[in-house]
DNA sequence: GCACAAAATGAGAATGGTTCTTATTATCTG
DNA sequence: CAGATAATAAGAACCATTCTCATTTTGTGC
């Protein structure tokens, strides 16, 4: 798996004096590989080294560091993936069906625009904005 | 509570031949009269007289008739609202300190940007869209 | 390399939002 | 009003997540 990332990943957590043990290696490394969002029974299913207890804290020691992302979708259960500063930024496609999601990159002109929307939505409020979420629902390839 | 919206609503239960109890009447009041999605306690909060077990079947009753939309946003308790048939189409203003969450409704013009940009996004893959939902995420004016 | 302190882990118990079960009650039709 | 059907209420059950605490691992100074 990506080496920069390790790197990466690495020095954030010593900054914050928090260490990177085999348990938090390898369920980044499950986020990581995935190509969207993964619930933590999810992630379980594929470390079946890791018990479920520990798998819970390390995800929430990532978290806390922001080098995962909680993500609430369709369903009712939390997701995870890599913080935007470790990955593009990106939107998700949501299967109103089977729950899973998949990451699309927008170009740049579309960034643009949707920050553009970003700020007149939020312009009238009196509201700071930190980011964004654009999902789109539907449904997927296999479900359809 | 708006007349039309009874009326609406009555309507599309009957047509399912599913009652327009009391309870039911009480649940849908008081979603339609927040001014953003609100959480099953919220919601019992405001109706002591609806206990918890029918406040939920209620939800999930209204839910699957599409008169009620349900909503996971920032934290992980499921949240619910109009269906977007019974009132304007709009977005949300999510507060990453206290998950609260307002509706902003956006021009014509911004709308028809928010489609355009949901179609180039779905457009590569195989994915069947049905709606979108775009979430800004912030602090609100209580928070900040 | 060793010992100590601090942090992380694992196993299972506890929690809390949501759903299910079942007996009772309300609603609709004739 | 009677009978059939659907809805309600109360609490038990469920399941994802969090907590507890005893044990193990990790990093640091000697």
């Amino acid at each position: 798996m990506a080496q920069q990332l390790d790197r990466d990943v690495e020095q954030r957590l010593a900054a914050r004096e928090v260490r990177f043990t085999r348990g938090r290696r390898l369920v980044l490394d499950a986020v990581a590989t995935a190509d969207g969002p993964r619930t933590a029974s999810e992630i379980h299913g594929t470390l079946d080294t890791v018990p479920l207890s520990s798998l819970y804290r390390s995800l929430a020691v990532l978290v806390e560091a922001d080098v995962l992302a909680q993500h609430h979708g369709a369903d009712e259960t939390t997701r995870y993936e890599l913080a935007e500063w470790l990955t593009e930024h990106h939107h998700h496609l949501v299967c109103i069906s089977c729950g899973s999601i998949t990451d699309v990159t927008a170009s740049e002109d579309q960034e643009a625009a949707v920050g553009r929307l970003v700020d007149a939505f939020a312009g009238s409020s009196d509201f700071a904005v930190s980011g964004h979420r654009f999902e789109i629902e539907g449904r997927c390839a296999t479900c359809r």
